[in-house]
DNA sequence: TCTTTAGTTCAATCGCGATTAAACTAAATA
DNA sequence: TATTTAGTTTAATCGCGATTGAACTAAAGA
């Protein structure tokens, strides 16, 4: 692969994972930062390097880094006077951890709302009586899987 | 319970609908419809039983209910005049669906990422490597659970 | 001590989605 | 036919998060 070839793909995974991100509620430059630090050869990254890269003021670089930083995601490594950054590698479950999350919520609205029905054998309660079970099963075979996958 | 006791029940649990679904990219008053039509009792109510309810201008409860009824996530009876709502119950797995897209973004991001990297065994490339491994038992995974849950 | 450098803070701006109000349309009713 | 009703359309507003620029701070180097 040509180096110009290698730079303007990683331009464009750059602004992938920007719009992944934002997709997912973080600021488009969270994710570009992401981005950036995923995809250059060297994995640690300056605060200038990250500035000049991605063409975004001081300010957002300061501001989302410590928010990054704030959230385990990206670590930092200081050096003299400078800061350097690279990507944290968390949890491979991350993702799942997120998701678990959701079905919970999703699980206490449903719960509830089927507390509150007068008629509990009503259409909708039935419905969400099932979402439920589903969820119920999903979680127990998510666990199952985790404890497979740390084993290896 | 008390009928004013499951009307503010109601009512916190609405606005527990908009919040989640805010969290999840829809417009406040879109969770707030579905709340309204999870947990009303009548699950089935007209356009002036909704925006009476919600407080809510007939504007936007037009336009939301247009997507809501383009995203199939309400259904639409027209009665005469007046049109009736209620929620549309769908696929028990559309969280599932909708978790499985976003890994596959991941997935895809991930992916590419590696294919840039100029050293394949660099330490995020290593790391992406394991998540996409994960990524790859998980959907596995659900599609076993899924035809389980199906064929019951 | 004076200057330079690296990064932070914060007020101002920009852009955008959500919401409303009011005018409008089309169908039902009188 | 005239009127009422149900819902739609759209221009205007509101609020808010993201981003910037510029002043500021603190530490390193001359």
């Amino acid at each position: 692969m040509l180096d110009n070839e290698r730079l303007s793909g990683q331009n464009r995974l750059i602004d992938d994972f920007g719009a992944y991100f934002e997709s997912i509620g973080f600021q488009p430059i969270a994710g570009r930062i992401i981005g950036l630090l995923s995809v250059s050869d060297r994995e640690e990254l300056s605060f200038d390097e990250i500035i000049n890269r991605l063409k975004i003021s001081k300010g957002s670089a300061s501001v989302v880094l410590r928010r990054l930083v704030a959230e385990c995601r990206v670590a930092v490594v200081e050096s003299g006077r400078r800061h350097y950054y690279r990507l944290n590698q968390q949890n491979l479950f991350e993702l799942l951890d997120e998701f678990e999350r959701m079905c919970d919520s999703v699980r206490y609205l449903l719960n509830t709302t089927i507390d509150l029905k007068t008629d509990k054998e009503s259409s909708n309660a039935k419905y969400f009586n099932q979402i439920i079970n589903t969820i119920d099963r999903y979680k127990t075979n998510m666990a199952t899987m985790r404890q497979a996958v740390q084993t290896i």
